[in-house]
DNA sequence: CTGAAAGCGCTTACAG
DNA sequence: CTGAAAGCGCTTACAG
């Protein structure tokens, strides 16, 4: 069963294309009987424009890309569901690529989405990656273009983000205000802003509140993951017996090292208090439940759609729009695994 | 900065467009040297094929549908993975859209998919869906389609599963087989065929095993959440105190129960042993670590999407494929929420 | 109010 | 080996 053209229509009503494009779309120099045949045809006939020459003709897809590190992670899942649930509201379709946190494969995925023409893309930088040409050239080629959560500072777009600086902040002296006096802090890489900016708020939380920040404290973790809390959980219990108090940088984390020291019998938050980052629904789940910090995605994943979809439209109108930064909200959320 | 085209890129060389096209696509009759001055000046220009055009001409957007009940979920979110890993290796994109289990919705994104012209569908029902008429059309339009993991039995498409009843029945017999005399069984909604086929298989195991089938004993989650898994825990818990097995449809309920029934002092698996199903890897994260069902989420989705690419190729060349079912293999996992 | 024409950028069957 | 031509299916500026 091939597909209606309007070609078809044209010809079974005795008129020319354009004509019956202009009836279609309620040009208001058509005549009212003419539209009415035309779209009752078009309904009968289930006449639905070809997309392809209609992406041709007017050079948009109303489609944009997104490049996400990783599609399985509470965090980012629920910023993809607040993308996808706002392009649809808005007509627009969503391409998904991951890029596994490699730079190369995000390079790759960027040059795939330009030459897929996409309105527009929307992006998280992997963890790997340090060098933003792909991204500047997307910018050079007047490609709207919004980054979130995981940015690059130097890049003239817009993002939207949190102050991972502060909610670490508000993390961090947190613990201090539950008494802990030598705090741990289980940070990301060394690369992603946000690892660098939570690990900054934990420091400087400390340091106003006079306890000494000690580099031999911190523990990196590579890819954030459960089985890492377990281990620098371990570590951490066999190298610091003096520590009372641990901010993760992500609640996975968290967890793992929760589960940990509860295998070594320390007491949570008697012992030792932790605080977690993003709210995952699990953390409400486990036991001792984790104190945390909320963390929008569904609403990130809203807001840097709308901030996408005016860029477009300015574009569209040839306006040029400057870049801007939107902070999102956070919170403490105050669970049993730091003293009440 | 302008995208180039080929007309350009024909017109500095002083050839022909087709000529041009025709030495990009290596195309056996043109020259060796006009091939090597078209190729080196596209490379140089950066040219890439605008496509728009190509889609229009070929009638191929490589770019593929699919629609999923809730991106937010362990098991749904590997199956994304796994399509978008297979289909960017494969040169196709995948456009990902949320039913959020509504027939309505899913039925509006079916068109929608169909309007976009995508080279084929892959779907996953909505929990509400009972009726197949818009997926009929799919396949009566000849448009590739493919279901996985929660299918219509009755379309005449190909499907990717794991048999339901069979694993279930598994859960359930390893339930018995660690002495349970009296199993309870949380199941999905009404109409889902998975929730159905393991709630059969949960039926078929204690029967089989000369165990009386109690119809209350069976518990009927509408939203499969961490919440229903500690209600319903509670009033099973308040209802029928010589339960002393579960099993639950879905590791997020099982969880969820885990952590009521701890507080309400139950121990597990002494007093009450439960399995879950899915394999989430929270599941071995939690206290006690749960037996369940191991389900290839990855996997489901690469296979699905292989079995697509196999129809799309075959449409392309005017060959007829026949519907085939593709069943994954499932696994017990056995850890601390059932007796050694 | 209607329609012929140009054109979006490519591909490919055909002629030379 | 090269190129003119047709055409994919639409939109829109222009003429009448």
């Amino acid at each position: 069963m091939k597909p209606i053209t309007l070609q078809e229509i044209a010809d079974t009503l005795g008129i020319s294309v354009s004509t019956a494009s202009k009836a279609l779309k309620d040009y208001p120099d058509v005549s009212q009987r003419t539209k009415r045949l035309v779209k009752e045809l078009a309904a009968t006939l289930n006449y639905t424009p070809n997309s392809f020459a209609v992406n041709l003709r007017t050079k948009e897809s109303m489609t944009i890309g997104l490049i996400i590190p990783e599609v399985v992670h509470h965090f980012f899942s629920s910023v993809i569901k607040g993308i996808i649930y706002q392009a649809e509201k808005k007509g627009y379709l969503v391409i998904t690529l991951q890029s596994n946190e490699s730079y190369e494969l995000e390079k790759k995925q960027i040059a795939l989405l330009m030459r897929k023409n996409v309105d527009g893309i929307l992006i998280s930088l992997a963890n790997q990656t340090a060098n933003f040409d792909h991204l500047k050239e997307v910018i050079e080629q007047d490609k709207p273009l919004v980054m979130f959560d995981k940015i690059a500072k130097v890049l003239p777009c817009s993002k939207v983000i949190i102050n991972d600086r502060k909610a670490a902040y508000t993390a961090t002296k947190h613990l201090v205000d539950s008494g802990c006096k030598r705090i741990a802090h289980f940070r990301g890489p060394l690369l992603p802003q946000n690892s660098i900016d939570r690990f900054l708020g934990y420091k400087k939380a400390i340091e106003d509140h006079d306890i000494q920040y000690d580099p031999s404290l911190v523990y990196i973790c590579e890819d954030m993951s459960f089985e890492e809390g377990k281990k620098y959980a371990q570590k951490l219990y066999e190298e610091h017996k003096d520590v009372d108090g641990i901010f993760v940088n992500t609640d996975l984390v968290a967890i793992g090292a929760i589960t940990q020291l509860k295998e070594l019998g320390v007491k949570i938050p008697e012992d030792i208090a932790i605080v977690g980052f993003s709210n995952w629904f699990m953390s409400s789940a486990i036991t001792p439940t984790l104190t945390t910090i909320d963390q929008p995605g569904f609403k990130m994943g809203k807001t840097a759609f709308k901030r996408l979809l005016k860029e477009m439209k300015k574009k569209k109108n040839d306006e040029k729009t400057d870049p801007k930064i939107i902070e999102l909200e956070t919170s403490l959320v105050k669970r049993d695994s730091t003293p009440t």
